[in-house]
DNA sequence: TTGTTAATGCAACATAGTTGCGTTATATTT
DNA sequence: AAATATAACGCAACTATGTTGCATTAACAA
């Protein structure tokens, strides 16, 4: 799994985010490189780096997916768990470089938990 | 807005979440009335009951809508915020009776926020 | 340089959800 | 009880995000 050949689209995918710390929804790279690239192609790469580690992506509350730069994960597992917050004036999406507590639950077995915060961001609010 | 009329749709989809907890997805509700009412209908009359406060939805992390009864809201407010829990093996979700704590952000102004979380439930890892 | 096959582009498809509009049914008024 | 106003409904068509199959292209090793 994962990426194998470092293709044109593969690089042209990793330069969005790499100066980047926001995430980035699945729709606006697609429009964005509607040029350079198949929408299929987008979704494929997206999808192999997030096995390889590269990224992690999470689906916003209307239900699109974002993509984020992953800081401390691997193939083998995605160990960077943190909040997304999302500002509901400019839409920007952002990860949240804090960790957060999961509630005790009796008799269930705890595998994954997504915090999604929204509100109004830095630029909005202050 | 909200409910005017206690039409017949209505009080079949209210009668789906009277003997529940659990919360129910939407293409499920779709499915299982399609006999009884158009999917459009459903669509709308689940929308209306959340602007009451009687219902309250949110996205689990296959991007798909659920529904679940609210216990402390009205038409004005959502004030029954609280974590959702779905079972990876059997896929049922239903909201913990637990309030979580959201970690301190500075220079946000925090409106909502929604934690789901993924696992084992009681009856498939009991 | 050649050969293998991963990766791509394209078209068609799948699915959740939405919209417009003519018709039906609820609830109010007469 | 009948007439009236309009909220709610059904239907068909549509939108949008995402997926699949397959023929073609390009990365990379031999």
């Amino acid at each position: 799994m994962g990426i194998l050949r470092k293709t044109k689209s593969v690089q042209i995918l990793l330069s969005q985010f790499k100066n980047q710390t926001n995430a980035i929804s699945v729709i606006s790279l697609v429009s964005l490189l509607t040029s350079k690239m198949n929408k299929t192609t987008v979704y494929r790469v997206l999808d192999k780096l997030e096995d390889d580690g590269v990224l992690h992506s999470f689906l916003a509350k209307d239900g699109l997916k974002w993509y984020a730069k992953c800081s401390n994960c691997s193939s083998n597992k995605h160990s960077d768990v943190h909040p997304h917050f999302q500002c509901l004036d400019c839409g920007k999406v952002d990860c949240l470089a804090v960790s957060f507590s999961i509630p005790k639950i009796p008799n269930r077995k705890i595998e994954v938990s997504q915090l999604l915060i929204q509100g109004k961001c830095e630029a909005c609010f202050g």
